[in-house]
DNA sequence: CATGAATGAGCCTTCATTCAT
DNA sequence: CATGAATGAAGGCTCATTCAT
């Protein structure tokens, strides 16, 4: 939510020419309102008409300020990103050791990939193409995993070979398949969950992707 | 009213089932093979109507022979499956160090499963559904994974609370992130395909999969 | 940043309810204009796309006018039922004896419920669904009867225990065996025609659906 | 049912030359058999193809011997008359007087046209069309009718006005009526049941179908 | 004769996107 | 700027009927 307190400074700008604008921005943030109730509810496979439909607004207004569903998408995921980086702060503010603080993150960082059905695709692909309107916060994003894979790369308790980059990526290809995964295969939910193994002894035993990335888990 | 002594007379039925008429099956493989063809150069979304066309049969001829399209794909993916035993068998038939040949088998498995844009996702269903048409075949390739994790875990080479099913998945999800980013050329290729990670000295160390199945691979 | 006081001051936007636009309002009649003239040459049994394409609009525009076939013709029989009305009103004010009026309102219906070829059916369904958009004209017509029925009723010339509904189906029933028979042109076009059977003598004598409701009809 | 004396005679001809008729025999019969089925379980809008499939023939036997669908329903009707033939001696030799005897006929023949859901619709074609295959069984009911319904004007019982064929097309509207309405509205029930209808007094008081063509049930 | 494969026109419906109002 | 109507290309699927085997 951008600058909700500039929400107040109306009264001063009663007359006209200012009221389009405020028109639009209503109209824009009800857009985005909407879309992220019904991506959630419904995922991200919903016609663009229905969107504006339900948000009041005509499918003109809606291309306008969202000229491609990317755009649209970026968007909301942008906002809900915010809840991501507060979690980031808290971690960070957790004075956690840096292989826990890691572990954590990835957590977090594949619930928030999960956020709405069919997320991971889009996801997959502004990986690649920089112009994607999702490509700023996929940045965000795997610059704050950088952050966390870092300190626990220098503590010697992630593999030094893996970059934030790669990690982000099996992050995403995990959330893919726990997304559809869920409840019917355990296994699935294990390589993204981070819980210890079962049959793991030591404590530094871990499965899934913290195994992909922290040292010194081998059995014997 | 019927007459039941006639129903015995038929000794000139020879056959019981008659052999499937020449032509039906000349089309039937006729559609097989284009599919394959255009699924290979287009991926897997591509109109029925357009693969019937391409066949040079009526769409209710394709229709006939696969009700859907899991169907077809079925069909065309069991029959490249093939390819992937024959590998399975040359692996098995090589005398390798269980943990080198577990190695390659995750190899031949991301590659088979990328052999169409858009597998990844059929796969990811079927997975969980068990009447789809491609479950037959992704239980046959589990098992062949089971066939190579579990030596490599007696052996000691890969971690003992990894199963097959789980193996299968992550191998799914890379191959899913690996076939868009395939052309980035970065970090997540190396999470599927199993080259020894940049900065890696030891020998025992790996990236990717293989590092989430197999001991020994820490760094110091 | 937005200007909730600019909420009011629109005096500009007289209309609430935006009058229809004119090239909609125009597509709409076009359309309904356009099924009317096939349903009454053709039948009712015509691809919507026909339809769309002869009225000169795509598809698309036809169903979002009306997203069904049954609201398209509901559309039509509403507009062919203002005839029905106006025939209505035109014998109630007619002074005519309650029998009479009636014997004309019948004859009146019958000949609506045969507008299109393959009406009744629709008729038939719309009876009982309620939800179906041809429910409300079907009550509406149901209605008209009974303030004929019940007057003849009271005059004692038709038969107390029939009830609007049910004349309402009996004349449904005739008018479409009659819809197919017509062309033979024999006994059940006179059980619907209403007019005195052949070999009818007395004034009283009536054949048909008449003869259904209307005491006193007995021969000697 | 064709000639069903010749069926035993195949003990006899067991060789060749006669195997092939045999044959064909059992399929036909087959194929009217499961039809009728299917038509009393799924109504009569059932696909040619499928009916050939759960027969156990191809479909091209199927067309062999029923070049159209009407000669299938043709043959199938032809069969189920039978038992309405049989209704008719029960009712004739019973007996009755006519008046009774023709209400009891007109039930029987309205439950033989809601034989099939659907029925209603060939039959009504098939009495314009004097080549259907339909044709002949129709032209037997009404037959049958009339030998109720003379004996009946003839005791004064029923108006002289109406011949058979009307009286047949007025049940056969009121089956078609009554097998959509049939539960939902009770006065179309009440039109074809010849219940007799509440508030009536006499005796001779009578509703529906049997009102439309029995004398002596005025009020007063 | 039986088979059942092949045909392919036809139908319905959805939706991203544009543009007149 | 907003509106929402119009577009029209797709795509999926069915089935009566023919005909090669």
């Amino acid at each position: 939510m951008s600058d909700p307190a500039a929400r107040d400074d109306a009264p001063r700008t009663r007359n006209r020419h200012r009221a389009v604008r405020a028109d639009a921005r209503r109209n824009r943030d009800k857009i985005v309102e909407i879309a992220a109730q019904i991506f959630a509810r419904e995922g991200l496979d919903v016609p663009m008409d229905a969107i504006a439909r339900r948000a009041g607004v005509g499918a003109g207004t809606l291309y306008r300020h969202f000229p491609t569903r990317q755009d649209l998408l970026g968007q909301v995921l942008a906002q809900r990103t915010t809840d991501l980086t507060r979690r980031c702060r808290e971690i960070e503010g957790a004075a956690l050791e840096p292989g826990e603080a890691l572990e954590r993150w990835l957590d977090a960082l594949g619930e928030w990939m999960r956020s709405y059905d069919g997320l991971p695709g889009p996801l997959r692909e502004a990986y690649t193409s920089s112009s994607s309107p999702l490509a700023p916060t996929c940045e965000e994003v795997i610059e704050m995993t950088r952050g966390f894979l870092e300190p626990a790369q220098r503590a010697g308790v992630a593999r030094a070979e893996v970059d934030a980059d790669t990690l982000y990526q099996a992050v995403l290809a995990m959330a893919w398949v726990a997304s559809a995964v869920e409840g019917a295969g355990d296994g699935a939910d294990d390589v993204v969950a981070n819980r210890p193994a079962e049959g793991d002894s030591g404590e530094e035993s871990r499965s899934g992707l913290v195994a992909l990335v922290r040292r010194g888990w081998r059995r014997s």
